[in-house]
DNA sequence: AATTCTTCTTAACATTTGTCAATGAAAAAT
DNA sequence: ATTTTTCATTGACAAATGTTAAGAAGAATT
């Protein structure tokens, strides 16, 4: 039922006992969702973390009418509007599904009761939140002091699936442009290559 | 001689005992240094969590012959290169000292002991990895989604204390501008208010 | 097969931001 | 007090990016 999340959590922690697991597993639940589904949306708060047994999912955002991609991911990861999440407030961003998705459930307070009870969690609430950290302090980097092309190129290096599962236009607001310069990038990028 | 790290500790995790606060009591080191002064260089590994009990500090890079200010932190807060102390790779940024420093010192071989035999720890871990990750979440959302000017403004409402203690041209980079665009939103921002 | 809808591309033009150079003002050093 | 250095401002110009509008290519629907 449970094998891919329990092999993520033996992985992280090689030292969790039967008794942990089953405390942890017994307050997860199983949702599914379809393509066009939301999981979060903009202005509710976040109250659960996910793990992604399925499916592939988008964070975005509307900003004057535009919608601004801010996030892809999929299978075997955990996902969470954490920001919304952590401070207990309305969530900035809405998590979409892109591809139709079962997600492992874990609410705040069964978490909050985890982090008590069983303090072995602590040690997952602080990876997850160093593995975020980590991740968007590259974004961040990357959007301070890399070009749009440079991004791009990075993102072909390093996240090419994104390329094939994703439409370029979401693509383009996630590395902070519009679609229309976007595509003058790519146009660019041919001619240099030949 | 730890009052405020001390006080720091036993608020963030008021279940602290006595054995669990000697422990680290006795694995912190003191290091004072002067304006001008680096904690870390890029291309170093960060090798320490630092809690800032005097002083005023900048984090920032080098790119293209250019400084590049990515952050300021005083008193009372802890800092690091946290990326490279997570990831034990060298660091793409300086630590520098705006304002003489008198920091606590941690390590990382100390502080994985401490993770480990004194599990109660791993809640700092985490919340700092939490708060780190509020604190730059924010900032990717506002290179992404506001105009500099916005930028500026938030930080005359949110971070008003940098504009007495920074000078102008690192608060530039800092928002993702050049010094003399910045001064033009200033000039802008000036004659919008009569 | 025809039609509709979505996505991608292209071009002309507008706006924003950066670059370079010069000047002035403020702070630091002598 | 004077000199030197650092920092902030300004203007002219250049480069990057956004906006708008149109059309083309593909995918989905009927």
């Amino acid at each position: 039922m449970f094998q891919n999340i329990k092999a993520y959590y033996y992985r992280m922690m090689p030292h969790l006992t039967d008794a942990d697991w089953q405390a942890l597993e017994e307050r997860l639940t199983i949702k599914t969702y379809k393509k066009g589904d939301y999981i979060v949306k903009q202005g509710e708060v976040c109250n659960y973390v996910y793990f992604i047994n399925a499916g592939f999912l988008r964070f975005y955002k509307i900003i004057d009418g535009k919608e601004i991609s801010t996030g892809f991911i999929g299978a075997n990861e955990y996902v969470s509007s954490y920001d919304s999440f952590l401070r207990r407030q309305p969530a900035f961003e809405n998590l979409e599904v892109l591809e139709a998705a079962e997600l492992h459930c874990l609410s705040y307070d069964d978490m909050q009761f985890l982090y008590k009870q069983y303090p072995v969690y602590q040690m997952f609430g602080r990876v997850i939140a160093e593995q975020l950290f980590i991740w968007i302090n590259d974004r961040t980097n990357a959007l301070l002091l890399l070009t749009p092309e440079q991004r791009y190129e990075n993102m072909i290096k390093n996240e090419s699936e994104l390329l094939q599962r994703v439409p370029q236009y979401m693509l383009a607001s996630y590395i902070g442009v519009t679609p229309e310069h976007l595509s003058r990038i790519r146009k660019k990028m041919m001619t240099k290559v030949y």
